[in-house]
DNA sequence: CATGATGGTTTCAATCCGCAACTCATCGGG
DNA sequence: CCCGATGAGTTGCGGATTGAAACCATCATG
């Protein structure tokens, strides 16, 4: 993780003109994204995401942080009352293909045949499927028919 | 990452449940996914990876011997003659999905507006349009209308 | 035979992480 | 008002992981 020098935001990227690479700045370490993905499934307290995590607590606290000073979460006192809790951003939320993918892959690749895993279901508890990514004739698109155009 | 206690292949996931867990058991640090973006676009040879990720070599030595052992890549001697060559297998090319949403997600919310950034273009030079998850029936899915179902 | 490239290994210092213990602050009873 | 239970951290510490740089072996070439 690149040192935030405080007072400016995101100072040095590991690779500055790649999207990947600045993307896993952010969020490419061993926690992060299982802390998002909990957000997404509903959890909003520190003790929440510690439970369902089983991440260290100053590390949770750590990883709150810094996903709160990217903009990723938000922390808020809660509306009933007095206590805190950190719900994602717009920015937090668009993370969602980014987890979708993971878990695919996830799926596919890093269970036994036949092995029982959980799913993501939508509201009528049908399956999500698969997601393929096209090019804008409809073709479906690899590593083998797409590359990297440097920036200009 | 879960320590391989050598003769298992893969023993202690943080969430065996979890695919997303699982996929970041294994390519969720720092670098591996960035080996992965240079494998992809090109890159063959240990000496290659590390000019491209500016990675110390003790570290692209230990991820691409975990890459391998995890059948994400696939190391040979090279054709011509006396060299290795590391290769994405079928797994390692199926986190295409994986690399391109980080992209995408990286590219809109990483960079300052109007920054520049390299971008990934089709075989005709066409920009590859933004993935978004669809339902089977056609819906746009995100983090609010879908949710997890736990295995039975 | 000297030089350079390739693909590492070794060493050592700096970080990071997990665990356990400790601190506050608040709440809910009794 | 006092007691104990949560919630949300902070602190200290030992062990694992990382990173930078140096070292090494093999091959090819001039």
């Amino acid at each position: 993780m690149p040192r935030t020098t405080e007072g400016s935001p995101e100072p040095d990227w590991t690779d500055p003109d790649c999207p990947v690479a600045r993307t896993l700045d952010l969020v490419g370490d061993r926690w992060s994204l299982l802390v998002v993905r909990d957000a997404m499934d509903g959890a909003r307290s520190f003790t929440e995401f510690q439970r369902r995590t089983g991440i260290a607590r100053n590390i949770l606290t750590d990883r709150l942080r810094k996903l709160t000073a990217h903009g990723l979460l938000a922390q808020r006192t809660a509306p009933s009352g007095r206590r805190q809790e950190y719900v994602l951003t717009n920015a937090g939320r668009a993370l969602f293909p980014v987890i979708l993918t993971l878990r695919q892959w996830g799926e596919r690749h890093a269970f036994a045949p036949g092995e029982p895993h959980s799913t993501l279901v939508d509201r009528h508890g049908t399956p999500v499927p698969e997601l393929a990514p096209t090019g804008t004739d409809g073709t479906l698109l690899d590593a083998d028919t797409t590359h990297v155009r440097k920036t200009r």
